[in-house]
DNA sequence: CGACTCCTTGATCGAACTCAACGTCTGTGG
DNA sequence: CCACAGACGTTGAGTTCGATCAAGGAGTCG
């Protein structure tokens, strides 16, 4: 995906580029024609952010389309008196910034928890070659509707107490990361517990207490930001059975 | 944009079209080639759906993209239980089913509350000729960008108290009747309290109980399901100035 | 008119917020 | 290496907003 990248293309594909949804004009997932690769050249350029910069902050112009190889950002929204808002928590294989299509201009800022590297194309560019990359307006449509999906589903577990909708975030972190084929029983959280809380409209006391709860159920152990998994199944269950009660 | 109306394009196009989602396929905005009309006449379909009627159920296969012309529809989701929460109140102008882009089938559910009217134009046929119409693709493309970003902004007042949350509740409703031209002061709500609370995340009686406290500072009246609103900077701040606090 | 659904209002209860204090980890500089 | 600062996490106590339960009113349709 990285410029660097093209000449190694056949050979190693990293594991992220295969879910990645700048796919159709990434070599990852298809092998270029001579031109093809030459619009290619032009239009994605690699980037990295550390932890606590701005990939951009509301406000700013839509120039870049991206998409997360490693690491994992927030992105929040803030009011007139500058309380803010998690809105997501985009991790390596999401697409970023796409929300300001419609406005040209970002209402979102987003922030890299960790250190991390993003694939971009620019807006310009995209919009200059619209009809060659039909299939990347496909793949973006489809990336779209899947996040509209995932947010009706996410209003269901919204009225939810606290410690299901805190399991439910942290199962829904398991099978993300189960995805990516990594082990989804050792959560190492880049995010702080106020943040979760701005995510899931808690306080930050209120998760900890969630967690604590969730803990002595013995579905997980806490470690500050590293959370074991012990019992995904029962987890499982505390998130989503409506049947299951706590203590 | 019916078929029937094909004919008539030239003459009067109904105002509503103008702010149609499909407009890229529908005569209303751009008049059509021979070949592109006979495209368009494969592809448009009008139907008329009944109050209390489904257009689709969650599970059924993808086979229509919306866009409403008239009336007021209700989206919701279900849990595995069968509790139901309300996800969007689609009205005129609307696109409808699109999060089932990416899945193929729909997960949530989608019933008019009021007689509606909606042209649609199948998956398939979008499918097959996706390059002939890429400005759909890319119009649909800007109308779930807006949505989602929609959904940010949303989320920044869902953490604030009933009484503004059903307060920009009604905002929202004026300022989209006064997008199409209708008088913003005086709503016709085609919902029940009900299904206001469930999209609020309150119970009905607290959607009652706010309103009623709304109407007590004089910005609205309610009489059961119409509401005038008297004072809209009034209703405005009471929704979004954080130095307002009620009685 | 009666049956039904929806809306409204009151009283009580509980989950989560707020405020406060303390514990724990990390990084920095002497 | 230790001391310290500062940010973050945890736990407790009191308060509050909204849910729940309950009853009655109002509009609608046969």
């Amino acid at each position: 995906m990285f410029l660097e990248d093209i000449s190694l293309a056949t050979k190693r594909i990293p594991a992220v580029c295969g879910s990645c949804e700048l796919g159709c004009v990434c070599l990852c997932t298809s092998l270029p024609a001579a031109e093809r690769s030459k619009l290619i050249e032009q239009v994605v350029r690699p980037t990295r952010i550390r932890a606590g910069d701005h990939i951009y902050r509301a406000g700013e112009p839509f120039q870049w389309i991206y998409a997360i190889k490693t690491g994992h950002v927030k992105t929040y929204a803030q009011n007139g008196s500058g309380e803010e808002r998690i809105v997501g928590f985009p991790m390596a294989g999401d697409t970023l910034g796409l929300e300001a299509l419609h406005e040209r201009y970002h209402n979102v800022s987003s922030v890299a928890l960790i250190d991390t590297t993003a694939c971009r194309i620019s807006v310009r560019a995209f919009e200059r070659f619209a009809t060659e990359i039909s299939g990347m307006q496909r793949q973006l449509l489809l990336t779209l509707s899947r996040d509209i999906a995932r947010h009706h589903q996410w209003l269901i577990t919204e009225n939810q107490r606290a410690e299901r909708r805190v399991a439910a975030f942290l199962i829904r972190i398991a099978d993300k990361q189960k995805a990516r084929g990594e082990d989804p029983e050792k959560i190492l959280l880049p995010m702080s517990r106020a943040d979760i809380g701005s995510y899931l409209n808690l306080a930050h006391e209120t998760v900890t207490r969630a967690l604590s709860c969730i803990a002595k159920t013995g579905s997980i152990r806490t470690k500050r930001r590293k959370i074991d998994i012990d019992d995904i199944e029962q987890l499982r269950e505390q998130a989503f059975d409506p049947d299951y009660h706590f203590g």
